[in-house]
DNA sequence: CCTGTGCCCTGACAGC
DNA sequence: TGCTGTCAGGGCACAG
């Protein structure tokens, strides 16, 4: 479910946590994507709320010690007092009567205690944040010399750019005319450029209208977002400007494109 | 090394 | 009504 945007907006509306200390963890779930840790509840109860950011599509909160990694995977809510419902994996209790839930239908979302960022095997590996500086046209087009796969499947992979899924991919794809199928050492330099940019800024508008709401998504305050009524293919039968849209499996992924637009 | 496939899990929906 | 198949925003293990 969540990209970049839908992360980042679950973690603009956890501003409220902030300074908070964890009181109880209750854990209901015996695995999410993988099995919950026997330890997770001592290692959380006690510290403190220092600082809530985003790294690719993790939650990362900040403690007074360590850090308490959150993933969405596919069907993940992160509520801020929430009424139970079923799928409540964990609840955290804080000071001053406010409640973490962790809701994932799922189960393909990811809860971990880390000492430090640095040394987390879940953080290990992944690729540049593409609203960072680093990811530009000349990066991508440098990392995708001699790249034999489809451009979809490699803006996917999080080892190269992280936090763009599969709606956001199509998306942008279409936003630049660049067919899915297109190998990405097959990219040139004007359409890294072009396509550096659209990415940033399809991510940035998505962000300012709450992110996309297909089905699950809600932000921390259990807010649905708007940016899915922007959508050019994704989900779509025609564009906006009557073309038909083509949907075929790529990578296993559903994909969406417009042939008389995307070469 | 790179690439493609299947699987993890639940629920919604279409078709019979 | 209820069965079966397919699909879903992610990511990992595995085979070739």
């Amino acid at each position: 479910m969540p990209e970049l945007p839908e992360v980042q907006c679950v973690v603009n509306t956890l501003n409220r946590i902030q300074s908070r200390t964890i009181e109880r963890v209750t854990i209901n779930a015996k695995q999410l994507r993988e099995p919950l840790s026997d330890t997770l509840a001592d290692q959380l109860v006690g510290k403190r709320i220092v600082r809530l950011s985003r790294r690719a599509k993790f939650i990362v909160i900040e403690l007074s010690e360590g850090f308490l990694l959150i993933h969405l995977g596919m069907t993940g809510k992160l509520l801020i007092n929430a009424a139970a419902q079923n799928h409540d994996h964990v609840i955290i209790d804080l000071s001053g009567g406010l409640s973490l839930t962790y809701n994932d239908t799922r189960r393909f979302g990811l809860i971990a205690y880390s000492e430090c960022l640095e040394s987390s095997r879940h953080l290990a590996g992944l690729g540049v944040e593409p609203l960072e500086p680093v990811f530009c046209g000349q990066w991508l087009f440098d990392n995708t010399r001699g790249v034999k796969r489809n451009i979809k499947t490699y803006l996917l992979d999080q080892r190269h750019v992280v936090g763009l899924g599969n709606i956001y991919v199509c998306e942008v794809l279409y936003l630049c005319g660049i067919s899915p199928f297109r190998p990405a050492g097959a990219i040139g330099e004007q359409d890294a450029e072009m396509l550096a940019r659209e990415i940033k800024k399809i991510l940035r508008k998505a962000i300012d209208l709450g992110g996309s709401s297909i089905s699950d998504y809600r932000d921390a305050n259990n807010a649905k977002g708007d940016f899915q009524q922007r959508f050019h293919v994704y989900g779509r039968e025609e564009d906006r400007l009557g073309n038909e849209v083509n949907y075929q499996k790529v990578g296993g992924r559903g994909t969406f494109w417009v042939d008389a637009i995307q070469a």
